[in-house]
DNA sequence: ACATGGTACCTTGCATCACAAAGTACCTGT
DNA sequence: ACAGGTACTTTGTGATGCAAGGTACCATGT
């Protein structure tokens, strides 16, 4: 295991999480999503989201409709579904929680770490 | 895949960060990790926990030493590796970081959904 | 000595999922 | 017809969360 790695681990749902979010804001294709999650910082490549888009397909949260492309192939546009925007409020509450939990961790880690400098040696 | 499935996914990785912060105050075995987990809310369960405190250790971020316990087997009392601290500090600039990114998705979902209310239908 | 219950750690098997890589299909310009 | 670009799809691999079951140690009561 590595940190890239590590970070990739991390970035496991918050994914799906972001291209709900992007979807909900209207009608979008595969290179817009990788485009805007791009521009936020989130790497993600073709591999990654169309397995993905089809998976949140399959659960029935979203939806597509071909569209004719004035310069290419057709693209598939994809909007949430009513389960869908019911789904990304619970996702979203959870990633709320979730950031929480981890300022929680990380708060008592910088508490303890004064408290307990009396047990440490001390430093040259 | 439902939420449950979701939520499990959103905590991927980020539980593998909070498992370093809460070791990097000090020694500390399984149950004290589950116990401080479980208070931030952050569920875990005994299958998850081992296997990863020993790919940890495998990658050479944790080391042990096992402590006779006045009631009970005994247990191993884990600590960070200077190498561990290092990716330490490294995932909490990645958590950071993600959680900027996703900010940056929420935001301008929210921005959208103003200017974009044109777009659509007119409510009954 | 033996059984029981509690604590602590470990292992196996399964399902999920990100990703790389390779493939298919459509459109435009020459 | 061919080349290049865009868009979507599929296959195979490796990682890993988790449920379930297992092993081992210790203290207590009889």
């Amino acid at each position: 295991m590595n940190i890239e790695n590590a970070q990739v681990q991390m970035r496991k749902g918050i994914l799906e999480f972001c291209i709900l979010h992007i979807i909900s804001r209207g009608e979008v294709y595969a290179s817009d999503m990788l485009d805007e999650l791009t521009s936020a910082r989130i790497m993600v490549v073709e591999g990654t989201l169309y397995p993905l888009l089809t998976r949140l397909k399959n659960s029935g949260w979203l939806d597509y409709k071909w569209v004719e492309s004035s310069s290419g192939p057709p693209r598939k546009y994809y909007v949430l579904t009513d389960e869908g925007k019911i789904f990304l409020d619970a996702m979203q509450a959870t990633w709320f929680e979730l950031a929480e939990s981890v300022q929680t961790v990380i708060h008592r880690t910088e508490e303890l770490s004064k408290t307990a400098s009396s047990n440490l040696p001390e430093p040259n």
